[in-house]
DNA sequence: ATAATTTGACCAAG
DNA sequence: CTTGGTCAAATTAT
């Protein structure tokens, strides 16, 4: 705890508050279960992520083997080695020659698309991205799509992040994100789970995802640089950088990424979907994939190997992973 | 009309 | 030099 970050702690803090909170809603859960079975599975994987995460940050420092085996199809594990050294790492936010290069935190999950599952599926935590750039990687047979999130000339949120198709295994995506949100969009997720009893429709979706969800859920952290550092560029005034726990939320109002390349059309993601599933929002997206794995890279600033790993269901603090699919031609 | 994406150019870092 | 990340004009979608 010692030579951990302010970024660190907070985000330490946020998990086990999430835990907390994520508890309570599970006990209300078991009280009242209409019909929902899924619900409940949820929430114990979202606070089993929370207080792995937690506890990996405690141990930090440790080598701490979070192999367990969880409730069905989650499974955690580590692994080392980037796939390959791609040097990922450079803002040009930051020219200051002075200033030596901050990294910003980053996190990378991989995602799988299930083939087999509903394609249309619009899997998304409820950020809303707007891509700003592709370029072909060395070595990668497709190309990465960057992505930044659209609230940023609003609000000022630097979150970015990039979408990388595997090389091999053209149903896995690499999503790497870097930067934290600092929209108002980052914290309104876990509240509106225990509140969407009214709107059958997204509920229902929601559980739709939910158990595309749990196919094959597969986390695995894995080791980047995480960099506790603070917003480098940005007016301060823009950027509230204060992130506090998920106790406020604000409806979400953006959603928009519509894009079905070849395989089915956006068709059913013209309601406004706006409930929550899995600690996200889902958005009126139409990106054609699923999540099956999903393993994540983080690391703190130490020199430890391995550290922190996050959910797409708002694991950490403000960070909830999106998932944007970029058409990028399936040709190299 | 506005908004989002595409795509080549540009730039910094290695 | 090469490579990855971003910008921004042009294009496309809404």
């Amino acid at each position: 705890m010692e030579n951990m970050g302010e970024w660190e702690q907070r985000s330490l803090i946020n998990e086990l508050t999430q835990g907390r909170e994520l508890t309570r809603q599970l006990q209300a859960c078991l009280h009242a279960p209409p019909s929902s079975n899924q619900t409940p599975e949820l929430l114990v994987l979202k606070i089993q992520a929370s207080y792995e995460k937690a506890l990996l940050m405690l141990n930090s420092n440790t080598s701490l083997s979070i192999d367990q085996p969880q409730s069905s199809d989650l499974a955690i594990r580590m692994s080392e080695s980037p796939p390959s050294p791609r040097s990922e790492d450079s803002d040009r936010d930051f020219k200051e020659p002075d200033k030596k290069r901050k990294a910003l935190p980053r996190w990378a999950q991989q995602v799988r698309v299930t083939p087999g599952t509903a394609l249309e599926e619009p899997l998304d935590d409820g950020f809303s991205w707007r891509k700003y750039g592709q370029k072909d990687i060395l070595g990668a047979k497709y190309p990465r799509g960057y992505y930044r999130c659209s609230l940023r000339n609003v609000q000022g949120c630097l979150a970015r992040k990039q979408v990388q198709r595997s090389d091999e295994d053209p149903t896995v995506f690499e999503i790497t994100y870097r930067g934290t949100h600092t929209c108002n969009l980052a914290s309104r997720v876990m509240h509106q789970e225990q509140q969407g009893s009214s709107n059958q429709q997204s509920q229902k979706h929601s559980q739709d995802l939910v158990l595309s969800f749990r196919r094959e859920l597969e986390v695995i952290t894995r080791d980047l640089d995480i960099g506790d550092q603070t917003f480098p560029n940005y007016p301060s005034s823009m950027a509230n950088i204060k992130v506090e726990n998920n106790l406020v939320f604000s409806p979400p109002v953006v959603g928009n990424n519509h894009f079905a390349e070849n395989l089915s059309s956006p068709a059913t993601s013209s309601r406004m979907n706006s409930d929550c599933l899995l600690g996200s929002v889902d958005f009126p997206n139409s990106e054609p994939q699923q999540l099956a794995g999903i393993y994540q890279t983080a690391a703190s600033s130490t020199n430890s190997p391995t550290v922190g790993f996050d959910f797409p269901f708002g694991g950490a603090d403000q960070f909830h992973p999106n998932f944007t699919f970029d058409n990028n031609g399936f040709f190299s």
